[in-house]
DNA sequence: TGTTAGCACTCTGAGCGAAAGAGTGCTAAC
DNA sequence: GTTAGCACTCTTTCGCTCAGAGTGCTAACA
């Protein structure tokens, strides 16, 4: 048995209607449609057909058929069309994504926002990794005769920085001096590289007259570099989710909810999943996503640094728009952190691109 | 007609009946408790006193007593008995509070974390307003041809920072020059009060060389400023709500999630509510907010700024429980973020307390 | 005079069966 | 190969009854 023309439009007819209503889709139904010209006894031998072949499923006998994974996964290979977003979509995106176009995490967080809005589902985006970003300055501030404040700048204009509580007493002409040091040792090395790197042996060869403060600063530089790589996670329109047929289960609603709150747990996916447009659907997820279909596409900062931003429902999604509103947001956040006019230069100049508070 | 003893007995019996139920509370299970040595028929009788009083309400004709905003009132305010906090807690609290104590805005979101697993309810915490604080350093610093980093420390530790898109070229020395007349202008102040000062006119008088470069930086340096007021919002245990039996009802959850997952009016609410240890319930809250209670407490950051931290719930609240979790919570804050050994010193020595990148 | 027992009454919620509706699978005819 | 027809299955909904919980009132009691 194979998967012929009509077979195909009769699978396609049936996801595309169980995607918009949620209802196991009967053989009447299909055969009402215009673009299917069969009496319903026919459709139903190729339902049964499609059974078979493991296309579709029966919640129970008298029930019309519901797609299996199987079939949402021949859909968004092949069946799907993808859509094209309404011109007002686009302007709101772009009008809105340039609003605070200057603080990335603040515009990330409003893509997340924004994609929420525009999909009715549960949306999220991650920062950018910045293991490869290069690190620009070191410096230390003075707070207090026991703290100082470390921070750190990436060529990419991204700044961590930390309190330091001080163990032993120390001069601002030391903080400049560790600056200098610290900036002259690692400028241009990667933040992954340097992680890596004997720091305290450093101490001991290159600033002799620091070394009673390095049992204080070794430790801090190396929790504010992992801090460097954080990946930070938003997410909005949890609610969203309430008005989903599939959720008017309150025991699934807090399951879903569980599962997706973990912050955790599910930047970890989200990092794990693979480049570009990624879509995961049911069996394809691990375990406690095995209802859901993830949607989620990269966006690049200075062409280099790489974020990702995308949604999570059902599988019942229509994956259509909601692929079409993620491409387009992404393409237009690597716009917007986009290399203004490099010009006449070789070498990248960044863009702005920095931190939240 | 008075509260008498008795009455105030009956009502403290059918409060915290319903607390722990959330059924309405007939005369008969009254009648059982040991506490309570009366016939249902009286009970019947001052159950009925207090219905024409205003402390409880009927369902239906045959369904037992609920308890309304004003009995939890007077609950709150008279009848309930403080708990003390299990050993067990106390200990878990300090251990993990004090775990990432060097970062406030970690240990905040521990603690939100902590107040949502020990009560079952949804909690959150806000980081303190800073519009007080002084500021300390004011720093540029470059990060390619078109753009710079401008960094605002205050005495507090908290360093705020932002990208800044530079119309006309800029030299290192520029930099250098404008880092120092700002600190030079701005150090000791508050920043609430720069906020309202002419920052342009001095870029005129004191900074003629710069004059071309205000242009980029006067709109930034505010916006930064800003950015230093901000208030940071934690929430945890979202799905908590769906333990609850009033939020059985998805509609309701629904609600409940849109209200409170809506940041910037949540954070409003928060901001808005009395010092101190303080607990609305019902009525006594926003529209949207009518069918919970609001436990908050304060916690103060070296002594001076003041965040908060506190749950939101349904009425029928363990409020003897929450309230001491809460404050336990909060003096255990505010003792993390204590001034510590300021010893010889006058001046108060500033704790270490910094932000998040 | 306050308390209590008794009883009729009310309302909810669970349980049950009937009936409607949707949809299938099979058979037989086209 | 397609279709009409029909018996059959399963779910959902509706109405009904009945048990249970609780009240309010009255009358008796201490």
């Amino acid at each position: 048995m194979d998967l012929n023309e009509r077979k195909l439009k009769i699978l396609q007819a049936i996801v595309s209607d169980f995607i918009t209503t949620s209802e196991p889709v009967g053989s009447r139904t299909l055969s009402k449609r215009p673009d299917i010209d069969l009496s319903p006894a026919t459709i139903r031998n190729e339902m049964s057909d499609l059974e078979e072949m493991g296309y579709l499923t029966h919640p129970h006998t008298s029930a019309g058929r519901v797609p299996s994974d199987k079939a949402y996964r021949l859909y968004v290979d092949q069946l799907m069309q993808g859509s094209d977003l309404p011109e007002v979509n686009k302007q709101e995106i772009t009008d809105r994504l340039h609003k605070d176009a200057d603080e990335l995490d603040q515009t990330v967080e409003h893509a997340a926002q924004l994609l929420s809005e525009m999909t009715n589902l549960v949306s999220f985006a991650i920062t950018p990794n910045r293991s490869e970003s290069k690190i620009s300055y070191i410096n230390f501030l003075p707070v207090d005769e026991n703290s100082v404040v470390l921070m750190i700048v990436c060529e990419d204009g991204k700044v961590t920085n930390s309190a330091i509580r001080m163990n032993a007493p120390y001069t601002e002409e030391n903080l400049t001096l560790m600056s200098k040091v610290m900036t002259h040792n690692f400028k241009g090395k990667a933040v992954s590289a340097v992680l890596t790197e004997n720091i305290a042996s450093m101490f001991e060869s290159d600033m002799q007259a620091l070394s009673g403060l390095a049992g204080s600063v070794v430790p801090s530089f190396m929790k504010t570099l992992e801090k460097m790589l954080n990946v930070d996670l938003y997410m909005d329109g949890y609610s969203n989710i309430f008005r989903l047929p599939e959720y008017s289960d309150v025991a699934k609603a807090q399951n879903f909810l569980e599962t997706v709150t973990n912050k955790e747990q599910f930047t970890n996916v989200l990092v794990n999943r693979d480049n570009g447009l990624a879509i995961t659907i049911g069996d394809e997820n691990s375990e406690d996503l095995k209802d859901c279909a993830l949607v989620t596409a990269d966006y690049k900062v200075n062409g280099k640094l790489v974020g990702r931003l995308g949604v999570i429902g059902p599988k019942r999604m229509k994956y259509g728009e909601v692929t079409s509103v993620i491409k387009y947001i992404t393409d237009n956040l690597s716009r917007t952190f986009e290399i203004e006019a490099p010009a006449e230069e070789a070498e990248p100049v960044e863009a702005a691109d920095n931190d939240e508070q």
